[in-house]
Parts: C-alpha cells; structure tokens; sequence
DNA sequence: CTAAATGCAAACTCTTTGCAGATCC
DNA sequence: GGATCTGCAAAGAGTTTGCATTTAG
C-alpha cells in the first residue's frame, strides 16, 4: 500500500518557524491514533481530559497542521463538524454509509482520473479533489438482505 | 441540455401532503431566481427583507425542499454555511476556484462512471456523489498569464 | 374546525478571538 | 529575554427549537 513513513512532528514545525509545544505534540499523537475522520471536538475531548490542551488550542494546532500540510479537513456528507484526518500522500475519497455512518477511505485511479479530464478537457488548474459517495455500504447490505 | 420542464411546487406540495404557504412560495421562487449556490442566510436576507417569510421558515422550508428532492444543500470546500440550489435531475458537480470564489456546475458523464465503478468493484449501494473540485478557474488562469 | 405551519426569540453547536500569563528557543 | 504559544472565557457564525398564534384545507 503506502510506505508509512512516519512524520516528524518536531522537525516538521521547527523547519517551519514553529515551536514545538506540548498541545501540539499531543494533538498530532491522538490525531495519528484515531481512526482518522474524527471532529476537533472529538481531539479536543481526548486531549483535554488528558490536561494535554485546551480546545482553542486544538483548533489552532489543527489548523496549522493544514497550513503545513500535515493534516486535512473535510466535511463529509451534511454533517455538521468537520472531520480530521492524517493527511495522506495518496489520491483517496470517502464513502460515507448512510445506514450505520461508517467512512471508509478509497485509494484508487478515480480522483486522478477526475484530475486528468479537467485539466484536459476544462482548462482548470485543480488544487484539490474531494469526492464523497454517500451510500449504502457492503456490510448494511448484507444484513439488509438477511433480515 | 435539460429540458427544463417547470416544476409545480404547488403541485409537488400537495401531492406529498404539504400545505400550500406563501413563505414556501417564496423560498422557492427565491431559491429558483438565485444564480445557485446561495446559503440559507442570502436567501432568509431577501425573503425577511420582502417580508414573506422568517429565518426559521426559511430553514424548515429549505430542509423540507430537500426532503422532497426539490433542492439540494452542499457544503463546497471548506466554507463555513452550507449552499442551496435547486436540484437539478442531471448528475453534476461542482468547480470551485480558488482565486476569485467563482462555483462552477459541470454536467458530464463523471458521477456516473464512479457511480458504476463503485456499484461494480466495491458493492457500495451509491446514493449520492458529491465532488468538489477546487482549483483556478481558466479565467483566473489567463489572468495570471497576462498579468 | 383543526392539524399544520409560522413568527419570534431563545437555545444550541461548532469554531474563533482577545488578552493576560506561561513557555520555548 | 522576547516573541510565540497557551488557557480561559467570552463572542461569533450558522442553524435549530419551543411555544403561542395564525392559517390552509
């Protein structure tokens, strides 16, 4: 699949001009521990019970590990919140089941697909593909049909 | 393209067994007017503005629109309210440009090869495809180029 | 007439911000 | 030591809700 390489954090803020702080340390561990797609409310639960960081510095420390590409936000679906994630080298999109709300990545050819046709065919500079297929997953179908 | 047959929102109303009103009225006719894309809040400024309906109606009418497939709510990029159009029967989606906040529709035949291609490979039940792509638009591109 | 829809205002959720004090380099 | 970062608490968007009143059918 992908060659985890694992990110380093320190190095990463401090060759950027950022220091590198607790909160910051923290965010990125749990961050790196979900299951990816969690809201900054959710890291903001965990790291706070933890006395490792306030919310307002979840959401800046999120922030910036956006600016520095560390990390990426999306909203799927009609939720409300956002959703984080490990920023991840590969073209992926999300499948959100409707049913039991479950989100799964999909790597695959799709997104740069989509990215080939419209720089072709549209004359438009894409910077960022975001596809989410909201559905019915494997799993509901399955038990949709034995019951 | 489309032949854009009027809807009948009196008719889909009734058919459905909601009352006729005049703040759903002029939600629609508001919504309809729209360029497309709007947020809840520039079509709740228009229709309070005019006096037809309040904010709340504004948003229960919007949720009900939605419900009845009539209209369609995203949340494009990383914007912060989410956008209403009307639902369009054409599989489409959306370019969004990065320098001058223009939002595109594109129709073509896109979503429905990555709905087939889903429905095929990953027996994902596709209930909807939404696509985001943000980038500089061509008109920003020669913008650029001349500058 | 009566269930459904509205207006008003208040509540709620998610996120951002101002500022005094703590912290990294 | 001094700019950067943090915690706290309060404000800010966007959206939803409770309830008395109005209205469509």
């Amino acid at each position: 699949m992908t060659t985890d390489e694992p990110v380093d954090l320190d190095e990463r803020l401090r060759s950027a001009g950022y220091r590198v702080t607790g909160p910051r340390r923290a965010v990125w561990t749990a961050l790196c521990q979900a299951s990816g797609h969690v809201t900054a409310e959710q890291l903001s639960a965990q790291v706070t019970a933890a006395g490792q960081a306030d919310q307002a510095s979840v959401y800046r420390t999120l922030a910036l590990f956006e600016e520095l590409g560390l990390a990426r936000q999306s909203r799927l679906g009609d939720a409300d919140a956002a959703r984080w994630e490990v920023a991840h080298p590969d073209e992926h999109f999300h499948l959100v089941c409707a049913n039991c709300g479950d989100i799964d990545h999909h790597v695959g050819s799709l997104v740069s697909r989509i990215r080939d046709h419209l720089e072709g065919d549209h004359r438009f500079e894409v910077r960022d593909v975001e596809l989410v297929v909201t559905g019915i997953c494997a799993r509901c179908r399955d038990d949709e049909a034995t019951a």
